[in-house]
RNA sequence: GCGGGCGUGAUGGAAUGGUAGACAUACCAGACUUAAAAUCUGUUGGGGCGUAGCCCCGUGUGGGUUCGAGUCCCACCGCCCGCACCA
């Protein structure tokens, strides 16, 4: 008998398939093209289990469509500008570019081991200028085009090292390094027009049926259309230039129910006002402190200064409203102007109620109801209320109602007008820092802002520059942004900003289909590969990269580098969870946690100890794999253990692929032990007579059959879970199974097939054992037999009152009356129905009798 | 704060609105063994009774829709993800 070894078995085969260029893409007209692709990873230095589970997922996908007939592309690549790398530069003085390539060489050899079936002549890397050459050809036509324009918006400033930070390096409120309260400043910088897309990019969310349902919805709430009233309350005394005050709401039919106006510290008139008033001025640097983000900003307390200006309400110019500058209020949402309605608002309320304004509802629950609040009323806009203060519609009305008809009023009386609104806003892409694309544009005295030209691409970032100074090094570098201006030939500048990540993330899926040409992409090769037909990645991505993505697929579209067919790039998505370990903590001293490795950690009794000393160990519950909690598990670790297949089974098994996965090293045990255990069925068959007859070859093969359907609607469906479930069984069946030679043969062979997409090396030397044609990953995918899955009887089960009290056994096509006959026929149904008839009778065939008592 | 998701035995989880707990882990018992490991077999949601069997309770909490709800609807609690310069 020999032993499973997963070590000799996976090289050989990764060898075979290497030497035959399985996984090489060509564009073929024979077979119908299927483009499967996980997000590409950033290259950190080391893959982790997230890593494996995601590839492992595609490799499953892309080996089950080879199995079916397709012409697979499956590629890979690296995401890899980015922050870190920076920062790699100013802790340990590595060169940003040395410090990703290497890590992108470890990382290969890492993931080499798992036999992915990937194309790795398509290789690519974002920071290589053969990539982003192009990616900034295309940033010129897209500027040609008006996709791109400049405006000034506000960035965190770090006051002491005088530099740009990115929001992760913003920790409540301070300066990741230096420790300084973060100020926000205004630049100047670049934006895709992405918002003049809104309205097509939420409508084309219809067409993406093969998305989660959660990320569309996602996309749209992001997205954010609304219909509202824009209109201006008048001020009193204002400094000039300043007598109206522009405001957008959503609410209009809560117009009386004004108890104030907010502006924001950045809104014109505050900057106008705070000239004057030192309170204000101090009031509003107060405001400007802290970090940018949306989070920040919503979760902060709610404060306000109040003006002092009033403003008339635009149906009754003798009410006035104070006008206070608030911090909640952001200049790049609507008109960076509001209307408080406290009544109506939670927000406003807290406000009202802190800085004593009136609360005045505008519509109560009933006619009868309390007009005193003691918290904001805000009832679904389709639930029907009372307008105790209304000015248009309906007393009794719902919401969406009263908007239409407090728009239609103030139109028809010239305050303001209906407009639609989107919270989504332009795609700022300008980063202050090195390591990115570097935007093509020359900034010239007499031409201003011109694009470089084309034959002078690549723009090519300098290999010397210093981390040594807090800052952008292009900045300081002594020649790179020396140059001639494309347009006058003058000496001139070239710009410093590099692009977002985003930008190279949002397009690589289309290089993929011609990775090595001259030009971004070419029209035929993207005719045939894109769309995207299986996409895979977190849900950490579900907004931004793909919202993204969708965008530079239509501006590609636009700039001629991507046919229209291809403006939904990713025809169907999955996101998949994360995989999370128990976190091993001991406390020290200062009272902080000290994190121990698994493998530090020994098991007893549900309980932890330390293998060095014996003490008990803190089990914090499962959390994402992080460095930092040091509740990592090395993939290569797992694989020089057990073998890649191994891995990649028990990344597969256990939880549903759109949840997070606990790595145990118990389940990697089962995973394990069960390979082993086809192993040795394969190793048995092999070793029986060839003419040998037994017993039970057709209950074999028709559990083979079932687990031949069940599992490809698994693997279909991304249930792989359950897919292995099915696996476990059907392997415990063979195993069992006293069938003939030819029997388990043709099972053994066939759960090899059906194994094979989650463990190809496993399965390709159990097809060679037994003689199979050729090898498994190109092996035609089994078929069920329809005939082989309907059973000639069906257990139902009979409940009385929905709750189940016994079952019968009934032929498989009996009819629903005989069913029901046989079911009130039965002892436990005549015992509970005392005699009386039954109100009702439920036949559902093949699953159910409910009998109503 | 806002948007989205999730919540089922000791544990990971299964279940097109139709027998809740498939499959796996852990535990316990048994077989094999001098013994252990490995392997194989079996039991295991809780409670109760007149214990070959039957009954009650049970999918975060509370309500609702339905002949029937883990699944659909509403509210609450807890956890996770995103919030535009992390990728």
């Amino acid at each position: 008998m020999s032993r499973y070894t997963p070590a000799e078995i996976e090289a050989r085969w990764q060898q075979a398939w290497d030497k035959n260029e399985t996984f090489r893409a060509v564009r073929s007209a024979d077979k119908p093209k299927y483009y499967v692709l996980e997000m590409f990873p950033y290259p950190s230095g080391r893959i982790h289990m997230g890593h494996v589970r995601n590839y492992t997922m595609g490799d499953v996908i892309a080996r089950y469509k080879i199995a079916t007939g397709h012409n697979v592309l499956h590629p890979m690549g690296w995401d890899a500008f980015g922050l870190a790398a920076e920062n790699a530069a100013i802790d340990k003085g590595i060169h940003p570019a040395d410090w990703t390539y290497q890590n992108i060489a470890d990382m290969r050899d890492q993931m080499m081991p798992l036999g992915l079936s990937i194309d790795w002549s398509r290789e690519l890397a974002t920071c290589h200028p053969g990539y982003y050459q192009h990616q900034q050809a295309m940033f010129i036509d897209m500027l040609d085009k008006g996709l791109i324009y400049r405006k000034n918006a506000i960035v965190n400033w770090d006051p002491v090292d005088m530099t740009v930070l990115a929001n992760e390096q913003v920790e409540a409120g301070r300066g990741w390094r230096s420790g300084a309260l973060v100020e926000r400043r205004e630049l100047t910088q670049w934006f895709f027009k992405i918002s003049e897309y809104s309205d097509e990019l939420l409508q084309a969310l219809d067409t993406l049926e093969n998305w989660p349902a959660k990320v569309k919805l996602m996309q749209s709430n992001w997205i954010g259309k609304s219909r509202g009233l824009q209109f201006a309350f008048s001020t009193v005394d204002a400094p000039d230039g300043h007598d109206r005050i522009e405001v957008y709401t959503t609410r209009p039919d809560t117009l009386l129910g004004a108890s104030f106006v907010g502006i924001s510290p950045d809104h014109p008139l505050a900057k106008e006002l705070e000239k004057d008033n030192p309170d204000l001025a101090a009031f509003c640097i107060e405001c400007r402190k802290g970090g940018t983000t949306e989070e920040a900003i919503e979760t902060a307390e709610k404060l306000g200064f109040d003006t002092g200006l009033t403003v008339r309400h635009p149906f009754d110019t003798a009410h006035e409203l104070p006008v206070y500058v608030a911090n909640f209020i952001l200049m790049d949402y609507g008109t960076g102007a509001i209307f408080g309605c406290p009544a109506h608002d939670p927000r406003d309320f807290e406000f009202a109620t802190k800085y004593d304004l009136p609360i005045i509802s505008t519509y109560l629950p009933s006619e009868d109801a309390a007009d005193e609040l003691s918290e904001a009323y805000v009832p679904a806009k389709t639930e029907k209320v009372f307008y105790n203060r209304g000015f248009a519609g309906d007393q009794w009305q719902t919401g969406l109602e009263a908007i239409d008809a407090a728009i239609a009023f103030c139109e028809a009386n010239g305050v303001g007008q209906g407009v639609t609104k989107f919270r989504l806003r332009d795609w700022g892409l300008s980063r202050q820092r090195y390591w990115g694309c570097p935007i093509p544009v020359v900034h010239c005295d007499d031409c201003g802002v011109v694009p470089e030209k084309k034959e002078n691409l690549p723009i090519e970032l300098p290999r010397d520059v210093d981390f040594d100074t807090p800052g952008n090094p292009l900045d300081r570098h002594p020649t790179w942004r020396d140059c001639a201006c494309p347009s006058c030939g003058k000496p001139a500048k070239r710009e410093t900003d590099t692009m977002d990540t985003f930008v190279d993330s949002s397009w690589y899926f289309a290089r993929f289909t011609a990775p090595r040409a001259d030009t971004p992409t070419v029209m035929e090769d993207a005719e045939y590969w894109m769309n995207v037909d299986q996409y895979i990645g977190g849900v950490e991505h579900a907004i931004l990269h793909l919202l993204y993505s969708r965008f530079f697929a239509r501006a590609m579209e636009m700039t001629g580098h991507l046919p229209k067919s291809a403006n939904e790039p990713f025809d169907a998505l999955f996101t998949q969870g994360m995989v999370t370990h128990a976190i091993y903590q001991t406390p020290r001293q200062d009272g902080r946690p000290t994190f121990h490795y698994p493998e530090e950690v020994e098991l007893r009794d549900g309980k932890a100890y330390l293998k060095d000393g014996g003490s008990e160990v803190e089990i914090i519950p499962s959390a994402k794999m992080s460095k930092s909690k040091n509740n990592v598990v090395d993939p290569l670790n797992i694989i020089s253990n057990y073998g890649a297949d191994t891995a990649r089974w028990f990344v597969l098994s256990d939880s549903p692929p759109e949840r997070d996965v606990e790595w145990t090293a118990s389940g990697a045990e089962a995973a394990h032990k069960h390979l082993s255990r086809v192993w040795n069925i394969c190793d048995r068959i092999s070793a029986m007579d060839k003419d040998a007859k037994g017993e039970g070859d057709e209950d074999l093969l028709r559990a083979m059959h079932k687990t031949i359907h069940d599992v490809t609607m698994g693997v279909e469906s991304f249930g792989f879970n359950a897919a292995i479930a099915k696996l476990y069984a059907f392997t415990a069946t063979l195993q069992k199974s006293k069938a003939g030679h030819d029997a388990q043969r043709e099972a053994v062979m066939t759960l090899a097939q059906l194994m094979s997409p989650m463990t190809p090396h496993l399965a390709e030397d159990i097809w060679a054992q037994q003689g199979g044609d050729g090898m498994i990953v190109t092996a035609p995918w089994p078929k069920a037999d329809e005939a082989m899955l309907v059973d000639d009887t069906v257990t139902m089960p009979i409940q009385i009152n929905g709750k189940r009290r016994a079952e019968i056994n009934v032929p498989a096509d009996m009819s629903k009356e005989e069913v029901e006959k046989i079911a009130l026929a039965h002892e436990a149904v005549i015992r509970t129905l005392d005699g009386a008839a039954p109100k009702k009778v439920i036949v559902v065939p093949g699953r159910i009798v409910n009998v109503v008592a």
